[in-house]
DNA sequence: CCAGCACTGCTAGAAAATTAGCACCCCGCT
DNA sequence: AGCGGGGTGCTAATTTTCTAGCAGTGCTGG
């Protein structure tokens, strides 16, 4: 029963568990705030409360109110994310995906992060990855 | 009414849209291949419809058949994709999203390959992104 | 000519998702 | 002790999604 069952989510469910990730961990207010249009707050409660049935979630008393944390580590749920876009829009090609990203209009990257990228990439190289 | 409504899609709307930026454009059939437990061909045809007049897809007639695009081109929809896990999952950063791309086991990037990326990567330092 | 096949359009109904409502509980405050 | 606020659990009902069924169309081969 906690088990997170690889099964999709709906829409809602989709958009509260992003909403999730996105804070690391977070009550229900939190979330109720991250949603387009904000449903009731016991809206949002019974949608955590099936997310937690089918083990995407768990929670946590804090403050006498419950703290909603992914199942599922944030770098699996990641990894999950990434390769689901890469399958969809880069024919599997992670090379494909990264020129893309380097694409954006609005990159905006440090000296420093061209630097660490460049390095993770020689890295991986000599892995021969 | 042909501009696509910038609205989510529910769960089978996004696994069609899915099959068919894989596939670029495809017919009923090849669509229904690929979804979880094939639903009957005309539970198909009937999201198909909908996504249409949602403004999502269009369609063509080949061979007798329809042949279904998105109205959206695939390059927006990356991006849009893209963008999404990066809010979600990255904190926006793009570095994160590229360097955790790098750590996926099965890269398996050619040399030419890592010679684009590097390329690339000075490029866009160069262009100051 | 018409039977079979492979499509399409449309619609009613079942199933699932989403919502709000209500009862209860705990804590701090007057 | 008796509010009031801000939580929670549960459930019934609405809304949306999803599905199958059926009728119509065009083409092909006997």
């Amino acid at each position: 029963m906690t088990e997170p069952v690889a099964q999709q989510l709906s829409r809602r469910e989709r958009q509260i568990m992003d909403a999730i990730y996105t804070l690391g961990r977070a009550t229900v207010a939190e979330v109720r705030e991250r949603l387009p249009e904000p449903p009731s707050y016991s809206a949002v409660r019974a949608l955590l409360r099936i997310l937690e049935e089918k083990g995407h979630l768990r929670h946590e008393s804090e403050d006498n109110r419950y703290v909603f944390i992914p199942t599922v580590p944030a770098e699996s749920a990641r990894e999950t994310a990434l390769r689901h876009v890469l399958r969809t829009f880069f024919a599997g090609s992670a090379a494909g995906a990264m020129a893309a990203l380097l694409e954006l209009e609005d990159l905006e990257l440090s000296d420093e992060e061209y630097d660490r990228l460049a390095a993770a990439i020689e890295q991986a190289r000599r892995e021969g990855r």
